[in-house]
DNA sequence: TTAGATTATGACAACGTGTCATAAGGAGGC
DNA sequence: GCCTCCTTATGACACGTTGTCATAATCTAA
């Protein structure tokens, strides 16, 4: 986490920052990434970066952070305009594919997920909030016709399903599949999950 | 890829530089692994490493690449003890598990997983070398109560499964779930492939 | 033995990092 | 206005790392 002085700062400069930090993880991978690139295009002195940040690896995390903080708010919202969980899911595609594929955040979220969950300490934060996210989510459900009935297992349908869509977004990005392949590809695991693959489903 | 130079040296010269370069990339991740760490433990000059490679990256996709190898020529084997694809999955998982969380190559390959697939050209040929196995694999099996019939169908359903994989033993490492755990855990998802989630199924 | 090709070597310039002593700025008390 | 305390700003610096390059050593085949 970023020290508090950085939160004390306002919030132009603040923003500033991260613009900079942005464009630096988007044109490096984090392995190429240099805190003195940041700090000529943010216009602060290298003395101020450390005053601010453990190394860059913590402010790589905290931008990360901020971008999935940004996907589940919208991820919630969308979650009052359907109650079935397979449409949301699809809806939310839609989104993160749009977010993540489509616009300046390309390259960015690339490097993500290239470099993807680099310490524990971030994964095990991120997992909680990622628990009370799905539960939040799952219950504004109609999970009437899944056979499914204890929070356990919904939350690893959930889990499953998201982990298939990261797989489809990943290769979207890698392998420059269009939005409709995507979709149309994670419409065809969303089938599976739904029905199974054997004979008779 | 490793120069040619480097494969002109001699096995042991070879290998004493690539358990040098696992040994730095299994206490750090690539991003803090230090060419100067690698060849002060390989013994050799600075001059030499980049006779042989072109830069760090190029040595740990190397390395990477090699270890998936042995992977893969594994699997391969298995495919001989079975025809019923899930069976194949849950034996490979065994087997897989094994390899990446309780022995040496445990760090090692959590930063691989922490900084997977860090460059286009590497993804491409990994994806070919994929494509073919699978075929090899499904070509073994009996794949009759599936209700899934073409090529591309088939090894779309492979490649789920895998994913689904990967993730259990991504989630094995980072939340230290035992091999039980995780092997549960991959059952239930290949239950949700088989049978899909939906009541009646 | 020798020319030609290949491999080995380490000094070096260029660049990066993280620290630290010191300067500057701001809020409140008097 | 002036002084004090606390916070923020700053850049020089010591130290580490990278990638290159000129040169030495070694090998190969005739």
């Amino acid at each position: 986490m970023p020290k508090e002085t950085f939160f004390n700062l306002d919030e132009a400069k603040r923003n500033k920052i991260i613009e900079a930090a942005k464009k630096e993880f988007t044109s490096n991978s984090l392995r190429k990434s240099r805190v003195s690139n940041i700090i000529k295009a943010a216009s602060i002195p290298r003395g101020s970066f450390y005053q601010y940040f453990e190394d860059l690896d913590d402010l790589y995390y905290y931008v990360v952070n901020k971008m999935f903080d940004k996907v589940y708010k919208v991820g919630a919202k969308f979650s009052d305009d359907t109650n079935d969980i397979f449409e949301f899911a699809q809806i939310t595609f839609e989104y993160d594919y749009n977010g993540f594929v489509n616009d300046m955040r390309h390259d960015f979220m690339m490097n993500v997920f290239r470099s993807i969950a680099s310490n524990v300490e971030y994964i095990t934060t991120f997992n909680k909030m990622r628990r009370d996210y799905i539960m939040g989510i799952l219950n504004k459900m109609d999970l009437s016709s899944i056979r499914l009935k204890n929070d356990v297992d919904l939350v690893k349908m959930y889990r499953m399903i998201q982990e298939l869509k990261r797989t489809i977004i990943h290769r979207a990005v890698v392998e420059d599949l269009t939005k409709e392949e995507a979709s149309k590809e994670f419409k065809w695991y969303l089938d599976i999950v739904k029905n199974g693959v054997m004979e008779g489903n």
